[in-house]
DNA sequence: ATGAAAGCGCTAACAC
DNA sequence: GTGTTAGCGCTTTCAT
């Protein structure tokens, strides 16, 4: 504490070398005899010494860490933390993919923002999950030509060859997939309830469910309600659904506790899940499965997607060619209780 | 892009002063004529001027970059990503926090890993989850005289003047909690189920049940089980407990997964949750709140010992006066149909 | 194979 | 109130 750490400096005199030869012993460039090495590392090692990454970030202009912008964190109420399942796993997977490249994992919250940490701009790199329309931070990250990638795509920008690299969520097939599942379980009715962020997975899916309301025929019944709400916005969704019309016997609700809260509402109302209402909700979480009866759901499988934002980030940071992930699809569906056809009767 | 980002230098020149000028009115250091001021400003704005967070880092060796360090990521397999819910919301809150001591929030695992990202340690300080007995991450912070504070207190470090400064987590009183609470909902054949992490929540409530269990003359009854096993560790717990001896009629466990997991196989073997065994779980989770039936915790509000840990370390960082929280507990019990006394029939 | 020296962009004495 | 300058700890030509 008393006693500052250690520097290149140090260990080169302890070593009787250059400061020179010590960085190109731990760096790997140039050429240093095997013998002079070993010395160096022994003095190293004796002193404590670890080079400083900030020094080391100066120079080469790259710090090793890349920013995670959680559009969940952007309000100053962590109560307010929605998709809490997939903010974890994401941020988790995020971080143990960036270790493995050798970066370091940054939490931020949006950096356009007039409260934006210095600190945040000191990553070499953005992963912007689920970016809405227009989104301020796309713009000032590409104006800045700081390197970044999303999860999803930005609606609304510009789809030149200057478009946002991005990880494919695979919006649309995922939501035909779900309405499928609903079709075949033997919903007829099916409507669909999402959140109100102007982000890829509300908007695409909100297009692709008319798209195949009109090729299934049958007529298309929305309900928007913000994420944050929670159950009760699910079930408010769900009241709103059961006042409007004829209730329905399907919905896909894209919200994990939209899907929880609608379920509630249409359990209290005397509706049998999946008998009356089959449902589905548009990401996973544990919650959903312990639920009663347990809910099917679309598992977005962010662990894979973080992966991939960090593989792609990383490739792009270091010129590499970027991984094409095209090959695997990513999401599938989890068939659950909510709408599983009934069991024929033994 | 091509063209590299503007300097100090590039701004001072512009603006027809001095660097130490332009350092100053951004820093707030010295005194600078509001006139030049405005100039200054006026010419970083034009050129696009942004300080460089790493040279200022290196000059005042201080990034504004703290180190959460999550025992949850410290595999590699993200799929094993344990407490999920807990993880999510202290992370989130962490990461808040931090943006409003405007200090960015890096997500790492254990940094004296063989495969320790550089970066890791470029952060000024670290938060610690749940250290271990002996940790060694613990010990190499304190010898290498990084400032950090520990979530819950590091097992066997001594209790001396250096023990590591710590946000309390409460063990003992909530474990007392828990454990009243199912005696007072009637059960007298309570059991324990622990994780096997070598933490202050494992190590502390299975003292606290021993002395408890002593008091209220109970024949103590613990497993352990460890934490990534998740439901099915909770199954596997249940079955032990089944299997030998007299069936609990009350079951305290630590972790959520075990609570629903034991449920299952309570529940399957015929017994009635809460009629015949009652149980509480040590940690809060959705879906414990969406179980059938829903099932009761402990809730060890991550977000508050999150934003502890945070202001905790943000004052040592700065050598301010640490904030006392020891006023305002933490922790409480959330009680729902697994525990709760069956109604009065009407 | 090794070393001297010039910075990376910024801050903070210390002059004026 | 403003400017000069010496580094922070490291990497990297370019000599030797």
């Amino acid at each position: 504490m008393t006693t500052r750490r250690p520097t290149i400096r140090d260990v080169a005199r302890s070593a009787g070398v250059s400061v020179t030869t010590v960085s190109h012993t731990f760096t790997g460039n140039g050429t240093v005899a095997p013998a002079t090495q070993q010395r160096v590392r022994t003095a190293a090692q004796d002193l404590g010494y670890r080079p400083d990454v900030i020094a080391q970030g100066l120079r080469r202009n790259r710090l090793g860490v890349i920013a995670l912008v959680a559009r969940q964190l952007d309000t100053l109420h962590p109560e307010l933390l929605y998709d809490v399942d997939y903010f974890a796993r994401f941020a988790g997977a995020a971080a143990v993919a960036s270790l493995a490249e050798g970066l370091g994992l940054m939490l931020v919250s949006d950096p356009t923002g007039p409260r934006a940490a210095g600190a945040a701009l000191a990553s070499d790199g953005f992963i912007v999950t689920e970016p809405v329309t227009d989104d301020p931070l796309v713009a000032m990250l590409t104006s800045a030509g700081i390197p970044f990638v999303t999860v999803g795509e930005t609606p609304g920008a510009p789809l030149a060859p200057g478009s946002p690299p991005h990880v494919d969520i695979e919006s649309g097939r995922l939501t035909t997939l779900a309405l499928d599942h609903l079709w075949e379980s033997g919903a007829r009715r099916i409507a669909l309830v999402t959140g109100t962020d102007r982000n890829e997975w509300n908007l695409r899916s909100a297009a692709v469910y008319r798209r195949w309301a009109r090729y299934r025929r049958i007529t298309p019944s929305m309900v928007h309600v913000p994420e944050h709400l929670d159950d009760e916005g699910g079930r408010r969704a769900a009241a709103t659904l059961l006042a409007s019309g004829p209730a329905p016997d399907g919905i896909y609700a894209l919200t994990s506790n939209h899907a929880l809260g609608a379920v509630e509402v249409l359990t209290d109302q005397g509706l049998r899940v999946p008998d009356d209402v089959r449902i589905v909700a548009g990401s996973d979480a544990e919650s959903l499965r312990a639920a009663h009866p347990p809910i099917s759901s679309i598992d977005l499988q962010p662990d894979e997607l973080a992966r991939r934002a960090v593989e792609l980030l990383a490739a792009r940071l270091d010129g590499r060619p970027v991984p094409d992930h095209a090959q695997h699809r990513v999401g599938r569906l989890v068939v659950r209780a909510s709408s599983a056809p009934p069991a024929p009767q033994p």
